[in-house]
DNA sequence: ATCCTTATTGATACGTGGTATCAATAAGCT
DNA sequence: AGCTTATTGATACCACGTATCAATAAGGAT
């Protein structure tokens, strides 16, 4: 789904350099949101991961989901169907366009929603620290096929 | 909160015309959405109706929150304190600033970000129908406070 | 390699936010 | 005032997420 590609192992090697033991669950849960093709909620992360390892429990998962965005390696996507999934994060891209025919998000260059927030900062004397900026539409391929 | 006035005879008149019968409930909720000075989630409503209004019912307002949102009256505030707050919405000011210290949500213009809508649909060939822009801070007033 | 300490896990129970049901109520037309 | 039916409130229910806690397994020390 990612425009760019994500490595587990920088994943892997985030969670040791924390400080954190890195162990299967870990492997497979990072697997799994790294190489999705979709925003994913940490119930269907469950799901796929007790496909390949059965006694996955519940709460590790959300544990998981958790210590994962507190690292800055996912990030929630507010869309349409809820507030629950997640997506790899790219610091770069901080832009979410997603498409509501396939599904998929796009990362887009963040440049021009640094500019619009410096000129808003400029303009209404708020300092602001956190921007979200998701965009929803039909992407370009998915306009080909209609 | 709003920084331009929001008139709960509006709504009542935007029920009405959608075919809606105007109840006392719909009156008390819209009064307290209209005038709250924060995002309110429908829990929160709940709670405010029922000093006037004892015996109102927790599903009744759950309801009445979906119906504005779906008349475009009150849309959903994507905040730290997660997804379930709503404010008053107001068409022509699509961006939100919420301070991250005394809570208020800023209503700010959106043709900066209309412009950039349009610089990223002709850049990445997506037809954009919706956008959610929110920005995080402090506030103009909660900086001179500090 | 084995032992030891302790972070992590999985099972269970629990809590909260939100929804379905359905009889009772009250809009609003006649 | 009476009738029809949308709306309401009480209850039960469900989904998503969290707290608890004994069992497990990382990974450093020996």
């Amino acid at each position: 789904m990612p425009n760019r590609t994500i490595n587990p192992e920088d994943w892997l090697t985030a969670l040791d350099a924390s400080g954190f033991r890195v162990t299967t669950v870990q492997e497979t849960l990072i697997d799994i949101f790294a190489h999705s093709e979709y925003p994913l909620s940490a119930e269907q992360a469950w799901d796929v991961a007790r496909q390949s390892r059965p006694k996955t429990g519940r709460a590790t998962v959300y544990r998981m989901v958790e210590k994962l965005e507190s690292l800055g390696l996912i990030r929630r996507v507010h869309g349409y169907q809820g507030c629950s999934r997640f997506v790899p994060a790219l610091p770069e891209l901080m832009m979410l366009f997603i498409c509501q025919i396939c599904g998929r998000a796009d990362y887009l260059d963040s440049q021009p929603l640094n500019d619009l927030m410096q000129h808003i900062e400029h303009n209404s004397g708020h300092h602001i620290t956190d921007s979200r900026l998701q965009l929803f539409g039909a992407c370009a391929a998915c306009q080909q096929d209609a």
